[in-house]
DNA sequence: TAATTATTTGATAACTATTATCAACATGCT
DNA sequence: AGCATGTTGATAATAGTTATCAAATAATTA
């Protein structure tokens, strides 16, 4: 089932520890979630766990690409795994962020805007910033 | 030359003071810049300017909507002063932000994904990570 | 499976970043 | 000029993140 993620951790001499598949574990469970966030639920499974495990993982984590961090304005950072390129729908009121499909016309029109400019582009990014369908009701 | 951001200073109660004009001129020549380096620079006109006013002053810049933020991953915010609508080329290795025009083919499309999910959509943002052409050079 | 090595964990100290407080001061208005 | 209100600068208080290190655990090897 996580065999991917094993191996991943493996090849960069990153040990397979419970704690560390438990971040995983909430990171896919949450699909987005804090430091605090993650924190919070690790310690429901590891009643001990360090505030300063959670960030050396996380950094770790993000180091060998097995998760990416998602920045956003007016909150703090979420971090999700890495998976198929795609958007976010970020509501301001609640927070609750919600994955898209990427057309692919937006990423290759954007790396052709790239390109034009003789920047090298990697990576991607469409965040959309407004109100969820629940939010928007109850306003 | 800047009565347009002095009117709106003064629709919002914020008064025009020579350390917020010196923040805006700041964020008007750099085009982007984090709290360090506009704390740096306003420093060399206003000596004794304290990081407060300066913390002080982004957030209420912010709430009236003269700047907005631009959250990077894995790099400390930079805020810019509002204008059209515009996409960034963000350089991994030295952190340097290229403005480019958002086609409009994008951002409608984008608004297009987000209302099929009945998401209402505010603010659309494109980021592209990767190497400027500069740092694609000397790698 | 015991021994060995390298990494990780948890606790906490150290450091960095941000916000709150408040008296002195500056701005905008009349 | 005089008043009301917002702002500044200094600094204390919080919050967020990273560093340190001994004890514990995981992975490897014998």
């Amino acid at each position: 089932m996580k065999l991917d993620i094993i191996q991943k951790l493996k090849e960069h001499d990153l040990k397979v520890t419970p704690q560390r598949l438990t971040i995983l574990d909430t990171l896919n469970r949450y699909g987005h979630a804090s430091i605090d966030e993650i924190y919070k639920e690790v310690k429901k499974v590891h009643l001990s766990i360090s505030l300063a495990t959670v960030y050396k993982n996380i950094t770790s984590l993000l180091q060998v690409k097995l998760i990416k961090e998602l920045a956003l304005n007016e909150a703090k950072s979420k971090y999700e795994i890495i998976k198929e390129p795609h958007s976010h729908l970020i509501c301001k009121k609640c927070g609750s962020i919600e994955d898209i499909n990427l057309s692919e016309q937006i990423e290759q029109n954007a790396s052709k805007l790239a390109s034009a400019k003789e920047f090298a582009a990697e990576e991607t990014e469409l965040n959309i910033y407004g109100l969820c369908k629940n939010c928007k009701q109850n306003n």
